[in-house]
DNA sequence: GGTTAGCACTCAACCAAAGAGAGTGCTAAC
DNA sequence: GTTAGCACTCTCTTTGGTTGAGTGCTAACC
C-alpha cells in the first residue's frame, strides 16, 4: 500500500486538526473540512489505511485517530508548509530584544523570553559557543589583595571572566604589564589553542610561575564549562496550558528536567551542526519528553562563531510556526550580537 | 474567651499534625497524641474554641479542622521551637557551596540548589546589594574598536560589569591611564556617590567628556538594576509535589510568577531590614501566593553589605527547619563570600 | 464544673449502574 | 470507487446509594 495523494491530503487535515484541538480527530471532522470532498465513509477507509501504515494510532476503538510520531516526522519533513512571521510577532520579538544595550548574557535572557512568549512554548538559548573564537585581548584586573579578575575578549567581542587567586605583592601596574604580554601572545590565536600555546611560554619563564599556572587553570575550567556553557529557559510554565501536562505529575517530571543543565544541554548539542533540526516524541529519547517535540535552531555571530537555541513543545506542535520564529529569531541575534559590535 | 494554655497544646498539635499531613486533622487523631490526654469530645469542645477565635478553618461540616493564617502566624512568633540542622543537611548545603571557585553568580546559584534540595521547598537567592558597598577599583578593558568593558570592583571584592561604547581611536594603553584616574577619584567612596562625583570631574574635563558621559551613563543604568538586581530561582518544581498544587492551573500561576523578576522581587525585597521575615498566605497579598508563606533572610558580605534569600512553601510549610536552614545558609555564604576575599 | 460517652446528623469520597454521544467497521446499495 | 445505513464499542457523564470520618449536642459521670 503506497502513501497516495488522497491519504496525504486527509493526514494533513487530520494533523492540522490535531494541533489546534488536542483531542482525537474522527471521520466526520475531517469530512466537513472544506478542501476534502469525500464523505466520511471515505474517510473512514482511508484512515484504516493510514493506521495500517503507521501513521495513525487510536487510543481506543470508537475514539478519533491521533497521529503517531511518524505522523509527524513526514509533516515535519514533507508537508509542512513555511509560514512568514506576522508583523506582530516580529514586533515583539523587537520590543524584547531592543529594550537595553546588549550584553550576551541579557540578550541571550530576552531572547528566550521572546521565543516563549510568541510561541506559547517553552525556549532554550545557549550562548554563543566559545571555542571557535579567535582571542582579541587578555586582561587581568584586580580584585582583591590576593585575586584578579581574567578578561578574555574574544574575536566576536564576546566576553568571558574568571576570578583566579594572585601571589601577594604583584601591584596593579604589574597585572597590567602581564595583560600586555598575554594578549600579544595570545591575541589573533582560537581559544582552544590559548591553553597550549601558554604552557610553551610557561617553560621559558622565571617569574610568575605562579600566576601563570593560575591562567591556564582558569582556561582549562573555561574549556570544561563550553560544554554546559550559559543556558538559560524561558516560558517553563507554558507548556502547562496545554492538556498534554494536565497530570501534574508529568509536569513536574518535565519542570525538573527543564531545572538541570546537565540534562538539558544534551538536547540542544545534539543538533549536528545543521540549521534545524527536529525531533519528535520518541526521538528524542528522554522518557520525560516523550509527548514532546523539540525544534532547535542554529544562530551565528560573526563568521565562525554559533550559538543554539529551541523549543520544546507537545508533539502536536506547530512546527511551521515554530520554524519561521526560530529563522526571524536566529537571524535578529545576528544581527544584534554581531552588527553592533563588530 | 482567652487562649489558655490547654488551648494552645492542642492548636500546636494540631498544626503539627497537619504540616505533616496536610489532610483536616480530627479530634480523635488529637486524642490518640502522646501529650494531650483528653478524649475526642473534650478536644471538640476546644477546636470549637479555637474555630470560634479565628485560629481553625472548617472545609465543611464534618470534616476535621485547618489551621487558619492566624493560627500559623501564632505558631512562628510564640509557639514554634528552633531546630539544628542536621549533619546531613550542612553536609548537603556544604557539598553545594564549595564545589568551585567562587564567583558570586556561582555561589547564589548553588545556594538557590542547596535551599530547594534540602528544604523540599523552593528558594530564591538575590545576590548582595551594591548600593552600600564602596569603589575599590574601577578599569575599562577594550572589547571592540567602539566599545569597553568598565569593571567595578567594590569593597567585598564584589565585581560589575558594563559594556559601554568608546569613541574610535582611543588606545588601550590610554583606556589603562583614564582607569587609573577614575579609580584615584572614586576609591573609597560609596558606589551610590560615584555617579555625583564624577560629574563634578566631568564638568572640568576637556577631553574624554563623551567617555566619561557614557561611564556615568553606566553608573546610572547599574543603580536603577538594583532593585531588580540578580535573581536565582531553585527547585521551581519541588512546590508541585504538595497536594495544594495538584491543581494544575494554581501550578501554573505559581510558576509564571517565578518566572518575572519584577513579580518576584518584592518578595525578597519587603524584608525592612529584619534578620527574618515569615510571611504567611494573605499578608503576602499576592492571589498566586494565596496558600504559600514566604520566610525570607539576610546575609552579610563584609560589614555592610546585605542579600536577600527565601524560601517558598505551602502555608503549613515546615517553619522551624525552614527557619534553622536559612540560618546556617546564610552563615555559610557569608564565610564563602566574605572570608575567602577579604 | 469540667470531662466524657453516646447518638443523631452531615458531607465528601467511593462505587456501580445506566445513559448519552462520538466514532468505528462492515455491508449493501448507488 | 463512493456512500448511506446500521450495529457495535468504548469513554464520559450522570445518578443514586453506601461508607466512613467527623461534628455538635445532650445527658451522665467524677
Amino acid at each position: 500500500m503506497r502513501l497516495d495523494d488522497r491519504k496525504f491530503l486527509i493526514l494533513q487535515a487530520i494533523i492540522d486538526d490535531y494541533i489546534m484541538t488536542a483531542v482525537p480527530v474522527g471521520s466526520r471532522t475531517i469530512s466537513r473540512k472544506s478542501g476534502v470532498g469525500f464523505s466520511p465513509a471515505t474517510i473512514r477507509n482511508e484512515m484504516s489505511d493510514l493506521e495500517e501504515l503507521g501513521y495513525l494510532d487510536q487510543p481506543h476503538t470508537s475514539a478519533g485517530r491521533v497521529p503517531s510520531a511518524k505522523a509527524y516526522r513526514l509533516y515535519v519533513d514533507r508537508l509542512m508548509k513555511s509560514v512568514d512571521v506576522s508583523e506582530e510577532e516580529a514586533g515583539r520579538i523587537h520590543d524584547h530584544l531592543y529594550r537595553r544595550t546588549a550584553q550576551v548574557e541579557e540578550v541571550i535572557r530576552e531572547a528566550a523570553q521572546a521565543l516563549s512568549d510568541v510561541t506559547h512554548y517553552t525556549a532554550v538559548v545557549a550562548a554563543p559557543r566559545l571555542d571557535g573564537m579567535t582571542v582579541r585581548r587578555i586582561q587581568l584586573v584586580p580584585v582583591t589583595e590576593t585575586s584578579a579578575l581574567m578578561i578574555v575578549v574574544t574575536s566576536a567581542g564576546m566576553v568571558k571572566d574568571h576570578v583566579i587567586p594572585v601571589p601577594a605583592g604583584v601591584e596593579p601596574d604589574h597585572l597590567y604589564a602581564i595583560s600586555k604580554m598575554l594578549t600579544a601572545q595570545l591575541a589573533g590565536h582560537p581559544l582552544s589553542n590559548a591553553r597550549d600555546l601558554l604552557i610553551g611560554v610557561f617553560a621559558g619563564l622565571t617569574e610568575h610561575k605562579q600566576l601563570m599556572g593560575s591562567v591556564i587553570r582558569a582556561l582549562d575550567q573555561q574549556a570544561q564549562e563550553e560544554g554546559v556553557g550559559s543556558l538559560v529557559v524561558g516560558g517553563r510554565s507554558n507548556l502547562l496550558s496545554y492538556p498534554e501536562y494536565s497530570d501534574v505529575e508529568k509536569a513536574k517530571n518535565f519542570l525538573a528536567v527543564l531545572e538541570s543543565r546537565e540534562k538539558l544541554a544534551p538536547l540542544l548539542s545534539q543538533t549536528g551542526g545543521v540549521e534545524f533540526a527536529v525531533r519528535i516524541g520518541p526521538e528524542i529519547n528522554m522518557p520525560e519528553f516523550a509527548d514532546c517535540s523539540v525544534v532547535t535552531a542554529t544562530y551565528r555571530v560573526g563568521n565562525n562563531t554559533t550559538g543554539t537555541m529551541g523549543i520544546i513543545g507537545p508533539t502536536r506542535m506547530n512546527y511551521a510556526r515554530v520554524v519561521s520564529v526560530l529563522n526571524y529569531m536566529g537571524r535578529t541575534i545576528s544581527d544584534l550580537l554581531s552588527g553592533d559590535k563588530e
